[in-house]
DNA sequence: AGCAATCAAGTTATACTATAACAAAACAGC
DNA sequence: GCTGTTTTGTTATAGTATAACTTGATTGCT
């Protein structure tokens, strides 16, 4: 689906104006508010382009003037989750954007456990598979937590040269 | 793989009694110490049988004469996770007796979200799917997080009569 | 524009989850 | 029994998240 995060050449840049600038049409569209200090989380999130925890957020919203109390930002990554703008990492406690809001899904990632890069994957095959095996036993899907750590292609490289 | 968690009327002293037995077994074969405390949470685990956290274990420790301070249950929810015998449920932070510890293995849990009974299915399918769309961008899986919420066959029934 | 209702943000306090670091005790092999 | 190793006790603290109440901003109505 979107494999951004494994190719060393991309413009970051790009990607972080992209996206706040499709964030700022769903808002619109959906006629939500995308705060300031919202917008900001958001661009923070999209800035570090990995997972990143709750309260790295917090010097940087200070920074720009903000309250830098952890409830600020939790609210604004809640707003952000509900729009599907960014996905928690539960096994990271984190939080990274997510390259594709216009519509509701589940995330499935593959996090690099060296250089932290996290890629999301279209989640349709996996969920297929655990659908399958829910209705098996008479389960209702309601939610889905995949997430996938191991070593991305460039982190490959370099262990390999490190043995 | 086991669904017991869904079947309502089996026989949950039998399904302790099984787990603790056979951990005594493993750890024996492979020259480990279930410790008193050890066994102690294992067992804590098991008679929840459901995620339970870490912290609402401490009490019984206290109650059974141990040391009741986080490192104490930590550190034997450690060397469970190590043999085996126990999963961590990184979306509730909580953890759940394992009913196949003889071999390494990936967790893949179904979790509902009303009763909390939650049943660890065979991750071979999901582990599959991922592996294919991981091969596919060059990302070697090291370790699977994959969590299912929803509804259990019994609670769908209740939420059916409620409405 | 003025008002009321709603939503968002500020603020303080605290709950929950997990680990670091060092001391004491128990154990295993010689 | 001595010694090195593993486990447990103990104290302190780090890291993650939310409750509860106050203040401020925005919206929609008249």
């Amino acid at each position: 689906m979107d494999n951004l995060a494994f190719e060393s050449g991309h413009d970051h840049q790009h990607c972080i104006d992209q996206a706040l600038q499709q964030a700022r049409l769903l808002c619109r569209e959906r006629q939500q508010r995308l705060t300031p200090v919202r917008e900001l989380v958001l661009k923070l999130i999209w800035q570090s382009h990995q997972p990143i925890g709750a309260y790295e957020l917090l010097p940087a919203l200070a920074e720009a003037g903000f309250n830098s109390a952890p409830p600020t930002v939790y609210r604004a990554l809640e707003f952000l989750q509900e729009q599907g703008l960014v996905h928690r990492i539960a096994s990271l406690n984190a939080f990274v954007g997510c390259p594709h809001p216009e519509q509701a899904h589940q995330g499935c990632f593959l996090i690099c456990r060296q250089c932290h890069s996290t890629s999301e994957l279209d989640a349709g095959p996996v969920h297929a598979t655990l659908e399958q095996s829910a209705r098996a036993v008479g389960f209702t899907i309601e939610q889905e937590t995949v997430e996938v750590t191991g070593l991305c292609p460039n982190c490959q490289a370099g262990e390999g040269s490190d043995a």
